[in-house]
DNA sequence: ATTTTATTGCGAATAAGTTGCAATAATATA
DNA sequence: TATATTATTGCAACTTATTCGCAATAAAAT
């Protein structure tokens, strides 16, 4: 299964990086200049997830987020889990630089993480005063 | 706005306090022994967590699922976040004693936090070898 | 006993995400 | 450069989780 590269794709990755959040896939519909078929949308983000190009996270709202695993340096590195910050008022979830460490009980073995705060970003917060 | 005890509300109830783990409207539904429609375990789940009985972890398949909040002893006391462990194995969602602490950046103000770790159980663990 | 209104069941609606299939278009090959 | 191979796409239909409107029911208050 080789991957091709597609009008699709690289507009679709362009969006990702040059994003500063997690974005949805209507999100991503939306800021498209392309007309992309939401289906397709989908099928192209969860290849990049199984490429280890992009992680998904899943806010409480129950809709997927996707994100570029590293911004630019040492694209070799494995990204590890860390924590996502969803902004209520903006709407919009961005990764934090802060990683998950969370001790399991004895005999588990986590796979995955998948961790959000919700709240308020330093921008509402300044905004709503 | 005053709640009403009805046996909808007492069966599920009954049923968060004797579980282990975090139960979702389907689960919850099968285990039940009168049949309850789904809108209204819904509704009935919804109003306790706005009365801050249970809390809901929303995973990463995008569903919800409902945790009575204390055990048992103090249950005044304001549960604090802390993180989950789904299995992928036998697919149940646990409470671990582990608080969430991350700090975010300036101005970032914390509502509420949904973290889920996922894996295998020790139980699970323990059977595939 | 009667009134008030919270709760329920039902059916329909919504919304996110996936899938099958035929058509299209990258890439490999000759 | 022309042709063959098969990854990718668009479309429509489908699934699944959750919510909502509304009329009927039943707690609790009077």
């Amino acid at each position: 299964m080789n991957r091709r590269n597609t009008p699709t794709k690289e507009a679709v990755l362009n969006l990702l990086m040059n994003s500063r959040n997690a974005l949805s896939q209507d999100a991503i519909e939306r800021q498209l200049d392309i007309e992309i078929n939401r289906a397709t949308i989908y099928r192209v983000l969860n290849r990049f997830c199984e490429d280890g190009i992009v992680h998904k996270i899943v806010a409480e709202d129950g809709k997927q987020y996707f994100a570029i695993c590293k911004k630019c340096e040492n694209p070799q590195e494995v990204i590890q889990p860390h924590f996502h910050f969803r902004c209520l008022s903006c709407d919009t979830i961005e990764c934090l630089q802060v990683p998950v460490e969370c001790s399991v009980p004895n005999g588990y073995e986590v796979q995955n993480a998948n961790c959000v705060l919700t709240g308020t970003c330093n921008n509402c917060s300044l905004l709503s005063t």
